[in-house]
DNA sequence: TCAACGTTTAGACTCGCAGTCTGAACCCAA
DNA sequence: TTGGGTTCAGACTGCGAGTCTAAACGTTGA
């Protein structure tokens, strides 16, 4: 895949959202070129095909995942509270490309092989949230976590599910209700005290 | 759809493996019909493509999911302890059969609507855990939820993407480890006391 | 015993569309 | 001004999904 020029990638959410709305298989390549205006040719020209632009999407989307953590990660907040950013911050960047959702849920398995694709989670999510549970143990704000990759696992899990169950039925995505229903879950949990 | 018969339905997993290592377009009617032993023709009387086959194996691990589920809502204990259950018997639904599980996070689109998917996930899995959940406030165990729908997706993310995390990188599910990982995470929190 | 219907299957056939190729134009940068 | 990268239209190829045919087979039930 060469190297998409910015004009070329800034007319691809629509592509994104004939995937999101047909699938992937029932959006024909001459589609995308209509919809986003960029002719066939010039497509195969930067795209092997469109599992290749689907793939240019979700690394994209794993991008701005990635940056959004960092930043709420790398604050001087203490670990609960950054937890909380982190939860907001991935919550954030679903509501603002929808299309992206729903096109991955639907097609995954062809935006890359799927061990690709948890490796670029892992990398952009699973070990940034690892370490801030660490730090939670030792700034006191958090349990000591024997398995912390299993509670990063859990929680973006529970982040990404909960988005997807309201955009997957074209609910729109109330950000704050949802980030504040998985905060507490994720921080005080649901046993009586 | 004809109602499969059994001496079919039971070769079918077969074609999730297939899917599961290859994906859906990779994988075509004729390897489906040589990896089950089905005819070309046969698949055809019955389904009306691959995705009609993926849509039949997801429906049926959705129903061994709403089944499990069920009887560990039904159960005498505290809810607290059914909610343990629950997460339990996912995991193993999951486990049992981990070739469906990574063939449908790669192409879930194409074994139906999503919306419908949607629902019948609402169905086999949110109701009963929203059920569940009013119950553990009654009885005590569990605290009251404003919102117990976003605490079941919630949960119900948290379980899947743990596991799925494993399967689609070949690593052996260790159902135990990760049920009493998520357990944990669910029932007290991550904040410390 | 036969008739009727559902099922099973091989093999041939059609056709949509992904992906390729060609060749012409265009725009820079050296 | 010349060459390399880019843009694009239109024609072409080929794979494989899905259809169709027609021949068998098995099981009812009259």
């Amino acid at each position: 895949m060469r190297t998409v020029p910015s004009q070329i990638a800034a007319r691809l959410p629509a592509a994104a959202e004939l995937f999101a709305d047909r699938g992937l298989d029932s959006t024909k390549i001459e589609d995308v070129a209509a919809a986003t205006g960029i002719p066939k040719a010039t497509l195969y020209y930067y795209f092997s095909g469109k599992e290749e632009i689907l793939a240019f999407l979700l690394n994209d989307a794993l991008l701005r995942v990635a940056d959004e953590v960092a930043i709420a990660v790398q604050s001087h907040d203490t670990a609960a509270q950054r937890l909380t950013d982190v939860i907001s911050a991935q919550l954030r960047v679903m509501a603002d490309q929808p299309a992206v959702c729903r096109a991955l849920v639907g097609d995954l398995g062809r935006a890359g092989r799927m061990p690709a694709i948890a490796e670029m989670i892992n990398t952009a999510y699973y070990q940034p949230v690892e370490a801030l549970l660490r730090e939670g143990a030792a700034d006191g704000t958090l349990l000591e976590q024997a398995h912390p990759e299993a509670v990063a696992m859990a929680i973006f899990g529970a982040v990404t599910i909960s988005a997807l169950s309201y955009l997957v039925t074209n609910q729109p995505l109330d950000e704050p209700r949802i980030a504040r229903a998985v905060t507490d879950l994720i921080l005080d949990g649901l046993r009586a005290k």
